[in-house]
Parts: structure tokens; C-alpha cells; sequence
DNA sequence: CGTTTGATTGACCCCACTCAAACGTGGTGG
DNA sequence: CCACCACGTTTGAGTGGGGTCAATCAAACG
């Protein structure tokens, strides 16, 4: 339906979009900013030329220019190890941010890579830092951005260290279920973008785990599976594994 | 030997030295700064009460009034989940910064714990940000501290993710090796501050597994173990579990 | 159509966890 | 100074969660 979400759409009909007129910035990076702010922001931010699935949007060991967010698509980004093998350390939907793992000295630490086709807002750092100097409430905001970053990672860690298979897929599946929520989609019903592959490596799972788990929670009427279409019939039975108590539930009923 | 490396001596000889004084400043905060910039964060940064073992530094959902740094001593920084348990997210070191975790929204995210006597400097955040405004070195400095903190946690996610347990041990000696390095300790002898029991947290691992695995070591050859004292007695061989390419050198040697 | 790529399912097995017990070691008080 | 306790660590035995290997299946594509 709008224009940001549709790929097709955004590609073939106009590049630059102000992120004023932008349905994604209260998800993005001008969250909070006034409309005064959001104009001046507006003049450094670039359009690129939409990635193709696969594309690199940019490299480990790349030279890091700018922060990028989706504004459509997604973007899977992985680190590489000493021997070879890969962590998908993100998946990044339509209005977050990537290309923070720049910032410790001036290259990329990480790769990124589409899923899908997918358009990114560029916003290069050397015009980002010049505004920072003159907009004081820019500073704070990228302060908040990283932070949440590290907040988010952290999670991760978590996530990674101490929970079972079962946990990890309950919890992977709630995670997009409530980012879809907060981009206006229905929060039972989505379509993942990357292949069961990605999700097993982000997870630090195996592939027919994932598979068997996702079988497993539609035999128990947990979800619906429909190759890679998602439909979550119960809720709570999901958050019921992840863990007995109500902590989450009470920290995302603070936040919002 | 130095003032900064114990606790007993800087505890009761003075509690605040400054930056450029400090024998740490080349791995803390104000690395790469020249005097000048130096003096003025001098002139913002705290000390505080050192902290006894197992005392709070902050703890989750605390209020974020300030970045620190490690004096003397170890903290560990716990992250918990809704179900109870919780995931060692790192350990710091003398030098090294903490309390990036409360940027997102000023309120923090982890728990720290020191694991020893410690003593912290206090960088009060207000007072930072101010000083960022007027020095421009200052705001890409704090970049570069959070690029580095991403990029820390992305290693992180990589060895929970991927690594064996092997390899996670080789990969926490190597660590702790490398860093003991820079602070001018010796590569090959320390001692662990932190039990068996966190490391076995940290890496994702049971604690005797953790055991074992030392013992195995020693068994090689590779490491002698006493209680907390660790002895590398072949460091090849320690860097040739973690990855058999040489990719891990190259880049080390390309560093430095 | 055949081919390829991604997903599923089954059989098997191994790594690392759990449970349990023994073993220092350090601190404390008699 | 020694006896005692508490805690961290080590070691052994057994088990199960999740990985590996291999075959099958289903879409998508040329």
C-alpha cells in the first residue's frame, strides 16, 4: 500500500523522497526531530541507486562514508571469521540504520548485503558531522542510535548464550512480529525475506533445526507455515516460550 | 609495578591523576588526543569511591548520567533475561570504557559488577556533551569508542554463534592475552580476575566444560593452569585452534 | 520439460550439558 | 595453630539436544 514498503513502487516512480514526507520517519533516523531540523537533515541525505538481491552494500574492509537506512527491502549484515565461516549479525528493515560498525577506524568491520531488491537512504559522514556541530539535538540522536545499537546486540548475546533452540526461534519470530507492528503491517501475518540458511545462521542453529521447529510449533497450532510466509495463530503461546514470566511484555508496554 | 595497575596503590596513595599522567590514556578514552583537548576533558573527568568486590557500578534500568573507565581492577557487564538468567555481555579491563549501554534512552540497558577491586574514572555525560560541541576531536572520538564497542559485540556474536567450545576458550585466553599485551603486562602469564563460573557465562558454555578444557590444555601442553594463574606456554599452537588460515595474523601484524 | 535451488524429513551420532561426588583453598573461630 | 566450613574447581558417568549426513520434495527458472 504505501509507497515506502513497495519496492516496485519506489524504484520506478521517483528516487528522493524528503524525510518530512517519509511514512518511515518516526522509525528512523529523524525520530523526535522537529520539522526545522528534519529539513536541514533532509539536505545531506542521498538517494542510491536501488540494490539488486545479493548486491554488497558495502564490504569488511570497505572505507565507511556514510550511514545508510532502508527504506525499503532488507539487508542482511554478517562478519566473517578467522576460518572462513559467517555471522549474520542483522537483519535491517525499512527505517533502521546500518553502517555504525564503521565508526572505530573509518572502515567497515562488517558486510552488508540485500535480501531482496532494496533502496537505502545515504547519509554521508562528513556533511552528518558538519550539521552535528550546529544542531545540537543531531548529537544526541546519533548518541541514541548507537546506543540502541549496543542495547540491541546485547539482546543478541543473550539470545545466542543462553537459549535453546525453541527460545531462539519463539524469539526470533516475535522479534519481527513486533517490528512489523511498528511498521503498520499486521503483526501475525508476514513474509520473511531471507531464506531459512540466514535464519539458522543468525540463530547459530542448523538449518533443518529451524526447519524441524518451525514444523514442530505448526503441529502445536502455534504458527502457520507456508514456505516462507508466516502466520502466527497464538501469540501468546509464543511469548509463553521464550520465557514464564512478564518482563518482556512489560518493558515493550513502557517503551511505546 | 605501575600505579595504575594496582588497586591497593591508587586506592591509597591519591585518587585522582590525570589523563596525562595516566599511564593508560593510550587505550582509554583519550587516545590520540593531543594535551591541550587532553586537559579539558581533565578538567570534566570524576573519580569515585573505588569499588570492593562485587559492588554495582550501575545497574540495569539505573538512570545514565555518565561514561566510565577502568582504573585498576575488572568489571564484568551482565545483560538478563525475562526468564531470569542472565548472559555475561563483557569483561573490562584497566583502560577500557563502559556505560555506552544507557545512550539509547538514558537509562541503562546492562548491569556492571565489578569483579575485584576497582577503581573507575567518571567522564559525567552533561559535561562531555558540552565539551564535545566546543572540541570537534571529542565528537569523533566518541565515534570511534562506540564503532569499536559495535564491532566488539560483533566478534562476540561470531564466536557464540559459530565457534566450539575449543575454539571459544582459545579465542577468551587469546583475548585476554592480547589485551594484557597492550598494557604493557606480559602475553604469556596473568591472572584471570574473574571465576570459572563467568567465564563459563561469557562464552556460552557450562562451567565444566570450561574446566575440562583448561585441563585438556595444560594436558597438550598448550597452557599451564593454576587456580586463576594462566601460563601460555605455546601461543602458535593456541592461534592455530581458533583458525587454521592466517587471517587472524595478517591483520594483527597489519595493525600494529 | 530438465535443472537448480531451497526446504523438509529421517536416521544416526557426537559434543557439550547435567548430575553427582570429591577435592583443594581460603577464611573463620575456637 | 588447627579444625571446620564454605566456596570454587575438578573429575567422572550418563544423557539428550541439536548437529551431520543423506534422501526426498517442491518451487522457480531457463
Amino acid at each position: 500500500m504505501t509507497v515506502a514498503n513497495n519496492p516496485k513502487l519506489v524504484t520506478f516512480e521517483r528516487l528522493k523522497v524528503s524525510c518530512g514526507q517519509c511514512n518511515l520517519n518516526e522509525l528512523c533516523f529523524p525520530h523526535g526531530m522537529d520539522q526545522e531540523d528534519m529539513s536541514k537533515l533532509d539536505a545531506v541525505v542521498e538517494q542510491r541507486k536501488p540494490l539488486q538481491k545479493n548486491d554488497f552494500l558495502y564490504r569488511e574492509g570497505d572505507e565507511s562514508h556514510a550511514i545508510y537506512a532502508v527504506r525499503s527491502g532488507s539487508i542482511k549484515t554478517i562478519v566473517e571469521s578467522p576460518n572462513g565461516d559467517e555471522q549474520i549479525v542483522g537483519f535491517h528493515l525499512p527505517g533502521e540504520l546500518l553502517g555504525l560498525d564503521g565508526f572505530m577506524d573509518g572502515s567497515h568491520t562488517c558486510t552488508a548485503i540485500s535480501l531482496e531488491t532494496t533502496s537505502v537512504c545515504v547519509m554521508p559522514m562528513p556533511k552528518l558531522e558538519g550539521l552535528c556541530s550546529t544542531l545540537p539535538g543531531l548529537q544526541s540522536q546519533m548518541r541514541r542510535i548507537m546506543g540502541k545499537e549496543v542495547t540491541e546486540e546485547h539482546q543478541m548475546l543473550l539470545m545466542l548464550g543462553k537459549m535453546s533452540a525453541e527460545e531462539k526461534i519463539a524469539t526470533f519470530l516475535l522479534s519481527i512480529s513486533r517490528r512489523m507492528v511498528e511498521r503498520h503491517w499486521k503483526a501475525t501475518e508476514f513474509v520473511l525475506s531471507m531464506p531459512r540458511q540466514d535464519i539458522a545462521n543468525y540463530l547459530g542453529l542448523a538449518v533443518e533445526t529451524v526447519s524441524r521447529l518451525f514444523a514442530q510449533y505448526q503441529d502445536s497450532g502455534i504458527i502457520k507455515v507456508d514456505r516462507r510466509r508466516i502466520s502466527i495463530l497464538d501469540l501468546q503461546r509464543l511469548k509463553g516460550i521464550v520465557g514464564e514470566c512478564k518482563t518482556t511484555e512489560a518493558r515493550n508496554s513502557a517503551k511505546s
